[in-house]
DNA sequence: CTTCTTTATGCTCCTATGTAGTATAAGGCC
DNA sequence: GGCCTTATACTACATAGGAGCATAAAGAAG
């Protein structure tokens, strides 16, 4: 493996919690030569003292953050030579290997310019605990345009099926694992912020777009999302996020956060309750409204019990 | 992202086929510095020419095999100092960003040295097709040994936790997709050839262990297996690797190559007829033994109708 | 103290899906 | 024709997932 041309590996981390209802995720501010925009955290690989790319990372949060790191996975590796259509390449070639990392509630962050930030102000069409977000209809009006404004029938054909797949207007419906293919739509036809900040922005202006990031800092995030969204069906990840003792309903809020669906409460509490992923410790908590919940853990042993333990959400069939 | 310490970025790729009901992968012989060893192709990426990670894959496949890749997707990113532990570090830090792509059949696959060898030579105890491989009694027994011979108590019930997660041996049956952590673990034993080819030789010959692979790449491979298993059940892959045309029948053997187990003749028929996977052409197989079965094609639209299109395999419940 | 509101918890019904077995069809071969 | 093989159809049964109703237990309002 020789080397042609100057390359540079950096890693990056996507740190999640959710606090209040809602999925956060941990952005350096102003830190960048990229202006203003939130960026993810990163630094760059050690090659003498880093023994594994895991490690490296878990050294530098700590270093810039004083977070440490519980459950880590790697995400993806992204190394296209325009990562930044903005700030076009010059330098060396930049590969970094992204992270996904799930912090229990939101813990003391050091460093200066780390922030706490909601996912969904990335993603509004993502969440649809509300019923669907208001950036949808648009959005879809939009896409049916771009399908149309082609050329060939052949492209036009191969554009609808991206569209319809991606944004849930064939027959399938709406595929909360699919963030990233969203993202990488829009980015494609310029409608994000991040794509072509020169054109369109009086059209995109009018749009609920979410806010852009720092180079292809947007794109990372959309894969993070992706993958908890998938993980947590087969996975226990979500406890990830968790204190150690809960009552059913806020595990089920984290969930939904997550997943940007709305659950049904009697049988998610059947699903974690039947599968063994919780066992119930007698303990009440200090209450939030009507009758007291009792308090639960996570069982470890579900493990070993079961072959893929995860709470699965929905698969939302078409509409009729 | 500056760079400490000298770094090569190479891309690695996991060609997978399935031919004659056998799940085989494309590998280098001897033209490593690794002696005789099997190995993956690899090449290193041209931070100038390669656009991306992916096309700079593509093009060097073509170039070393003449095989226009179809299907590719990012596996996971290897960058541990220590990925050959037989030949210790020396020269730049090694990065590895490992690919797998199918292909159909076997195509005409130039280059000297590439050869196409059985997925289960490199990993005997993870094909159930034919019953439980002769290979998993006698590694279970070695596992249930190593973990008893740890000195603390908590280091015994993390050794029984991770044996029986990743061998089946709690509660939970075998998980096919587990393939990557328990290659891992036998390889963290020092039971496979690749981790201490100095010791326990004895031991190891009389045992069903599989083939070794030069440096890591059997681990690659197995995160190639454990990602190919579990796409299968919610993305129609299989189909990247049949041709154009063909009977349920060999679409049956192709999964059940994949995933290593049996599967109920009529529930398969049914599940892909119904799920809308493939549809029928009138036409007729040139047969194989009995009546004539109806030549089937795959159904692109159903990527449109439904959410995850797959093949769900059966999980594996627990004995009794 | 009673009533209302709120959240927790228990239970039932229904459908989709998965599993297994049985029966019939359609070829080749003796 | 009888017998082999494989393909295809249909049926019975278990279970998981989805939606709704009913009850329990707390605080707040009157």
């Amino acid at each position: 493996m020789s080397r042609s041309g100057d390359i540079a590996v950096g890693l990056n981390a996507v740190i999640m919690a959710v606090t209040e209802g809602e999925p956060r995720v941990l952005t350096l501010d102003g830190v960048e030569p990229t202006e203003d925009l939130p960026s993810l955290p990163y630094g760059p690989l050690d090659a003498e003292m880093d023994r594994t790319l895991e490690l490296g990372l878990r050294n530098w949060v700590r270093q810039q953050t004083d977070l440490e790191l519980g459950y880590v996975e790697q995400l993806y590796t992204f190394g296209d030579r325009d990562r930044d259509p903005v700030h076009p390449d010059d330098g060396p070639r930049q590969i970094s290997v992204a992270y996904l990392a799930l912090v229990r509630e939101i813990e003391a962050v050091g460093g200066e310019g780390s922030q706490w930030r909601d996912v969904y102000g990335f993603f509004p069409w993502e969440d649809w605990r509300e019923g669907r977000p208001a950036a949808v209809e648009p959005l879809q009006k939009l896409l049916r345009e771009w399908e149309s404004a082609s050329g060939s029938e052949e492209e036009r054909r191969e554009r609808r099926e991206r569209v319809e797949l991606a944004f849930g207007l064939g027959g399938a419906g709406w595929d909360g694992y699919q963030v990233l293919e969203r993202y990488e739509l829009l980015f494609q036809i310029g409608l994000v912020d991040e794509a072509a900040p020169a054109g369109r922005e009086a059209e995109r202006r009018a749009l609920p777009l979410g806010e852009p990031m720092a180079l292809d800092h947007r794109r990372i995030l959309a894969t993070a999302l992706s993958r908890v969204r998938g993980k947590i069906k087969y996975r226990p990840v979500v406890f990830e996020l968790m204190p150690p003792l809960f009552t059913l309903f806020q595990l089920q809020k984290v969930v939904e956060a997550l997943s940007g669906v709305r659950l049904h409460k009697q049988n998610f509490r059947r699903l974690v309750e039947k599968g063994g992923l919780v066992e119930g410790t007698g303990r009440i908590d200090p209450m939030t409204g009507g009758r007291p919940a009792e308090m639960f853990r996570f069982r470890r042993e579900v493990l070993r019990e079961r072959v893929a333990p995860g709470l699965g959400v929905p698969s939302p069939r078409p509409p009729q």
